[in-house]
DNA sequence: AACGTATTTGACCATCATAATCAGTAGAAT
DNA sequence: ATTCTACTGATTATGATGGTCAAATACGTT
């Protein structure tokens, strides 16, 4: 149920925060800017203001519900908190965006940080590359 | 000598162009913004404006003479590319920017992506955490 | 269920980093 | 030196995102 992930964040339990929370929940598409997500709402005939995405997202990403990235180009993408934590691999060519996971890397990190004396608090990976189907096509 | 890098670059050898390479050569900061530049430029007396600061720095970065990084925060850092790949540790606390090579990571990545179907063009690697003077600090 | 208050919303404007414009200027080839 | 073209710089435009504020709404209390 939304409105306890809502409330559990100690976030109040709101019209527009509920509609992006089952959006991003029944969407099948995992990474989405804002104003992606505003347009599909919109285009679900529900009125919100883009104001209140940015906001709502802004406040899911504190909550730790949401995480945002930075992926090459201008806008950020958001995506669902569900599984654990992971890096991603984007295709350059389609935009295309596929997650992994690597205990190899992960732990290698943590050494290198140590190793220069830093308390690592985050980190971002991320892999451009073709997909295999776009190799196949251009 | 700069000038030669300009045109090996494919750049016609200009007064500002000359400016920013110079500058970045004899810089100790090694990962700076466009503003910042500008504004280190104009210090030293020199005319120049900021557009042509960001104009040049994306020319540079398209003849591969600097990179540029998305750090956390709003603006992009350049660096000169001077010595080979490497990635990036970022202290939360303070700001500053070491650099970091793992062949380990490296060869991992390529590997996974690999597996996924993928053809590595780039990659982005960012640790973020405490350095050692800040964990005394704060 | 109705009320009251503090939060939230949405429309609009502000801002910040960066790109585009465009008239004037400076490289470089003749 | 002249001419042609690419470059510069001031200004304006843009695109993503945050701030403002009056109107609307959630939720604890009666």
């Amino acid at each position: 149920m939304e409105s306890s992930d809502l409330k559990n964040a100690g976030l109040k339990v709101t019209l527009p925060r509920m509609k992006i929370l089952e959006f991003l929940e029944a969407s099948n598409v995992r990474h989405q800017s804002a104003e992606e997500i505003y347009r599909a709402l919109l285009g679900m005939g529900e009125e919100i203001g883009l104001a209140t995405v940015y906001r709502v997202l802004t406040q899911f990403e504190s909550a730790g519900l949401v995480s945002r990235h930075h992926f090459e180009g201008g806008q950020a993408v958001f995506e669902l908190n569900q599984s654990g934590h992971h890096d991603h691999i984007v295709c350059v060519a389609c935009g295309k965006v596929e997650e992994f996971f690597d205990e190899t890397i992960e732990s290698q990190q943590i050494k290198i940080a140590e190793d220069k004396g830093y308390q690592v608090t985050d980190h971002s990976l991320t892999l451009y590359g073709k997909c295999s189907d776009c190799q196949k096509s251009g």
